[in-house]
DNA sequence: CGGGCGAATGTTATAATGTTGCAAATTTCA
DNA sequence: TGAAATTTGCAACATTATAACATTCGCCCG
């Protein structure tokens, strides 16, 4: 076994993202939300690769696929993948990434390589509770966490 | 002394626009940077609050100085302050806040209230390490770190 | 079945944020 | 001083995101 992660290495990429459709499918269906077409197109799009991806480079795919659709489209298809928890919104980069521990509403870490702009998302329980007790010393009550790590992944760095 | 950490209470807010300034100037001095009026002048807008502010707000500030800037000379600024370690920004916001340990390279936490918008800065170095070793822990090289809890201060939480 | 209701999508326009490219002015320093 | 480099002015444009309103779709109830 590779000692690398997923993003970093060859890996049948089709099961990645049948396997992430296949979860959004049944954390849909457990909470009765719609996956519709448009929504499940913009998840399969958002899960063709590890890189994070634009609204508008979404938007284009769509294009390509014949859906002639306009920003909104895009940005509501997000808002509701973005509300079950299967897709996350990289600040540092305003795009979007498939969410690989979807259901879970956990704090996630996310290495994000300036190379290859693949991203790894990490649970990282230790950043999690550093961050709960940094904010609990300061009698602050989180309510979301963003962390991104923008640098370089093992595949990248040419020292 | 109160509990609570400088943005979260009443204080002489002048001295912290004076101490920043004073800070910027001999950290330019020092590397040989010019602190130009108008980048020490987005600066001081910048310290009117503890409040990350939009680039947009800062045009419009310098509109009301009677300087007609164009998006540029502020994005210029900003550019400058951040090289120098003046002012941070802040992704999850698209806004800008001034930096309160100016000159020192450091891994920030930033505490950002949704209700009255302060943001607080901490070094928070077992957050920063929790989070060095994880990207360790991936053989991932951090170059820049992105930490924001976004919730409610002290002061705001109604419980 | 079919009418009605709420959710989802289509469509157009516009807002908010950020950048490029080039010319003019200013500063630096030999 | 005078040439080079930095900074600023300025116009246009690119990218990201939202508002407002009309239309269609899915579903439930009668």
């Amino acid at each position: 076994m590779s000692s690398k992660a997923l993003p970093y290495r060859p890996h049948n990429h089709a099961a990645c993202v049948q396997q992430a459709l296949a979860e959004a499918r049944t954390v849909c269906k457990v909470q009765n939300a719609r996956l519709t077409p448009t929504r499940e197109r913009v998840l399969e799009l958002i899960w063709q690769s590890h890189k994070p991806l634009g609204a508008y480079d979404l938007l284009a795919a769509l294009a390509e696929d014949g859906h002639n659709a306009a920003p909104p489209t895009v940005y509501r298809a997000l808002d509701f993948l973005l509300q079950y928890g299967l897709v996350h919104r990289i600040a540092s980069l305003n795009a979007f990434i498939g969410c690989t521990h979807a259901g879970e509403h956990h704090t996630s870490v996310f290495l994000i390589c300036r190379s290859c702009r693949n991203a790894l998302e990490l649970a990282a329980p230790s950043v999690a509770d550093a961050v709960r007790d940094a904010a609990a010393a300061q009698a602050f009550t989180p309510e979301e966490t963003t962390i991104e790590i923008a640098g370089q992944c093992p595949n990248c760095h040419h020292d």
